[in-house]
DNA sequence: CGGTTAGATCGACTGTTGTCAATGAGGAGT
DNA sequence: ACTCCTCATTGACAACAGTCGATCTAACCG
């Protein structure tokens, strides 16, 4: 489950890589990494406020959010209607250490 | 052209967040991640070593192996009839760095 | 030169992915 | 209850990406 062996260090098994794959695809996209920018930037934000910098539409948004979340680098934490966005930044560190930390 | 600003610091560009997201993209594929792990294990191997333990096809290993040049990540040294591919370190370094090191 | 071999390229097919309009679900306020 | 508001889901479509067979290029060896 992601954990030890990086990448550098050779044998990586074929689930290993198929994990690994998916969450590095949840960050290979543009919008996607953007939205993780403004997080950080802003530690909590609702997806309203997502929506204007990014430039794209409300489902799309959505659907990012979604993968993100499915990726364990996002968390939401609903309040009344909005939702509010905020880093796993624990996710990250875990993906910098398998590309060879 | 990818230096400085990490994501977790906020502040992404979009050509920026475009940039990354192909490198990214380029290590978000099982096969291209054991690829790399089979190379950093090995030091320097040839395409004819690859295609056995990846389990695909010649044109598609030749197809990740360029998808990976291009990237930046792999550097392909000929020597006759064979291609020698090794690492670059320094570019799994940096992406490393961008993810917020 | 002809034959073999390593690798790249092309063409086609298939599955996946990013996007949006339309609609749905549910809380908040009147 | 009724109406906004925020976000999620669905359906559809275009673009992209992974795969392989066939073909091409170039290097080595008789």
């Amino acid at each position: 489950m992601l954990c030890g062996a990086p990448l550098t260090s050779g044998r990586l098994t074929t689930a290993e890589a198929v994990e690994l794959a998916k969450v590095l695809g949840a960050l290979a996209d543009p919008v996607r990494l953007q939205l993780v920018s403004l997080v950080a930037a802003n530690g909590e934000v609702c997806s309203c406020d997502l929506q204007g910098p990014l430039g794209r539409s409300q489902p799309t948004i959505s659907h990012h959010t979604k993968v993100l979340v499915e990726a364990g680098l996002l968390h939401g934490r609903k309040a009344g209607r909005w939702t509010w966005w905020s880093l796993v930044p624990e996710r990250l560190a875990q993906i910098r250490t398998l590309l060879g930390g």
